[in-house]
DNA sequence: CTTCCCTTCCG
DNA sequence: GGAAGGGAA
């Protein structure tokens, strides 16, 4: 494959052994430089830091650079030198950093392309016949492709940004920025985002604008949430399976696999609810404040276990983003410091007239209310029957009766809380008296597995024909959220053993497959190697190649003598499972209670915790 | 201009 | 549930 506005040539390859594929390549082309770009989740980060070894080992001159995120997640930390455990405090911190982050760099003006006639390439298949059908109607949310993204940046910037912070609570999207799959497929960088978003800023504040100033601090605080998730997969990578806070340990979660479908089918009886969940399957694309109410309705309504929905959201979104989307969920749980309470219910009635006041994101998604008037339209169960009949609606028959009522939910929230007292109290007992030892491994380490027989091609789009009927079934493939914590527990006995190539690659995540990238390379092609073999030659450009991170021996004196960035080489702190010590004060660790517990010594402020504590106390 | 109350928002 | 901001007194 030529990459034109290069003139050199990309080699692709699949492989289960991404650094022996490496230095294949390395090896066949005559390479004698590596470069690739820093991830931070715990598979890439280990994988990484091996290619690096390994080529090193080989003569290979190896440098990574940062090009995910403004700052690096180990040059941000707290007076101490402690990483930040809320995200307020992370992005004050971000935002007033005594360095700006990189200016955006200008693609290379040429690459010295290396000899690739003796190097095999794989050929990657991105769309096949059968997958068209879906994926032209995916299209509507998304183009793939760098010249789509920066057109959606410069579309964004210069119309709906401005008027951001007025337009944000409405779940009808043409308000957002769409970057969301451009940035995670690597199409267009956050930091070009961040500089051209910060000019118009700083243009409007000079204008005296303040909804303007005030709309690109609001827009900014997303991509802060991004560079958050990033942090806190670096600092606690356990974080994206697993529960940050232990306090929910005990929670008896809903094993109800009849709710869990009317939730993916938009049948909940919760109009705003299923609209987004039929938004989603149709588009592939959701409005934030429409993922925290259906996701919100999943945890505390339906008290399903929220690595349920955290699958469901991995294998339908189009940007879906294994750093963000843990975040997101363990910020929906009540899991992270800074969480929502978990004992506290929103209403999807009072959360329809808030974010879609007309109604009109309900009836685009559900044409079997569209004749309902806005009155009822986010509660039509409360509406009179003979306006019902007008509408041609028949609760329980064409549009359900709501599968849980918010009464109900809210007294079985509390039931379940209680019970989960009585388990956590016994556990303690039963650890203190040391009768037994640690019986709650069973619901953290062993997450409540994924129904197996869901059958996704067998969701229709309910009656009427807006949005259009996908014409092609949807084939179901199943792309587990990749389960980090067995191999990385492995990491753990077998870190000072030198072989770590098997569980890098083993349980490796898969990303979705509709992905276009045959107009740059991307570091969107997260798990493929894609490498760029590139001639010594130093006006390298900072490719986004599909590697990653983490440097043993340069790094840590430099890096912890802090705020000195590093702009060549990328040096990264040394990382190993072991090192990451500031899991320690979390449940991620083996020893859940007790571990929350410190945690709550060390941070008494944090309200969420005191509600845990409120609560124990008078359950 | 201050104070107080009410709404809104909360990563 | 509590801070914080806006509007009324």
């Amino acid at each position: 494959m030529r990459v034109q506005s290069l003139g050199t040539c990309l080699i692709t390859k699949r492989s289960t052994d991404s650094v022996s594929s490496l230095l294949e390549v390395v090896k066949s082309t005559g390479a004698t430089q590596l470069f690739f770009n820093h991830l931070y989740d715990p598979l890439s980060l280990v994988r990484d830091h091996r290619a690096k070894q390994v080529l090193t080992a080989h003569g290979v001159a190896v440098r990574s650079f940062n090009a995910d995120l403004l700052y690096e997640p180990w040059d941000v930390n707290d007076a101490e030198g402690c990483p930040f455990t809320t995200f307020g405090a992370f992005w004050e911190r971000c935002l007033s950093m005594p360095y700006d982050p990189e200016a955006p760099l200008l693609p290379p003006k040429r690459i010295i392309s290396g000899d690739v006639s003796r190097c095999p390439s794989d050929t990657l298949v991105f769309e096949d016949e059968s997958e068209k059908g879906s994926n032209a109607l995916l299209a509507r949310a998304w183009s793939p492709g760098w010249s789509n993204a920066d057109r959606t940046l410069t579309t964004f910037i210069n119309g709906p940004l401005i008027e951001y912070s007025k337009n944000r609570r409405k779940a009808d999207s043409a308000t957002t920025s769409f970057l969301s799959p451009h940035l995670h497929f690597g199409e267009v960088s956050v930091r070009k985002v961040f500089h051209l978003v910060r000019i118009k800023q700083v243009l409007w504040a000079n204008e005296g604008n303040k909804a303007g100033e005030e709309s690109v601090n609001l827009f900014l605080k997303s991509i802060g949430l991004r560079e958050y998730s990033r942090y806190m997969s670096f600092n606690h990578p356990h974080s994206l399976e697993r529960p940050l806070l232990g306090h929910l340990k005990f929670f008896p979660w809903v094993v109800d696999e009849d709710y869990f479908k009317a939730w993916r089918q938009g049948r909940t009886g919760y109009p705003l609810v299923d609209a987004g969940m039929r938004e989603l399957w149709a588009t592939g694309w959701l409005h934030d404040r429409i993922r925290v109410v259906v996701a919100s309705f999943f945890v505390k309504v339906l008290q399903l276990p929220w690595r349920w929905g955290m699958k469901y959201f991995w294998d339908t979104l189009l940007d879906a983003d294994l750093e963000s989307d843990a975040l997101g969920w363990q910020y929906i749980s009540g899991t992270l410091p800074d969480g929502r309470e978990f004992d506290r219910i929103d209403n999807p009635q009072f959360e329809g007239y808030k974010f879609d006041p007309n109604g009109e994101y309900v009836r685009r998604w559900l044409p079997e209310l569209a004749r309902l008037p806005t009155e009822w339209i986010h509660h039509p169960w409360d509406a009179p029957e003979s306006l019902l009949q007008a509408a041609g609606i028949e609760l329980g028959s064409n549009y359900p009766l709501p599968i849980v009522g918010i009464n109900a939910a809210k007294a079985r929230l509390q039931e379940a809380l209680s019970k989960m007292w009585q388990l956590e109290a016994a556990s303690r007992a039963a650890i203190e008296n040391g009768t037994e030892e640690g019986l709650g491994d069973s619901s953290e380490s062993a997450p409540i597995a994924f129904p197996q027989d869901i059958q996704m091609e067998e969701i229709r789009e309910p009656v009427g024909n807006n949005p259009p009927i996908p014409t092609t079934i949807r084939r179901y493939e199943d792309q587990m959220v990749p389960s980090i914590t067995s191999s990385f527990l492995r990491v753990e006995e077998e870190e000072t053993s030198s072989d770590l190539r098997n569980l890098a690659d083993e349980s490796r995540a898969e990303v979705p497959r509709n992905v276009n990238i045959n107009q740059e390379p991307g570091q969107g092609i997260l798990n493929q190697v894609i490498t760029q073999t590139i001639q010594t030659n130093n006006t390298l450009p900072q490719i986004n190649l599909a590697m990653a991170v983490g440097n043993a021996e340069d790094s840590t004196a430099e890096s912890s003598s802090s705020s000195r960035r590093e702009r060549d080489g990328g040096v990264v702190p040394v990382w190993s499972p072991s090192s990451s010590s500031y899991s320690e004060q979390f449940v991620g660790d083996e020893n859940g209670v007790g571990a929350s517990s410190s945690y709550l010594q060390r941070h008494p402020q944090s309200h969420q915790i005191m509600n845990w504590k409120r609560l124990s106390q008078t359950g």
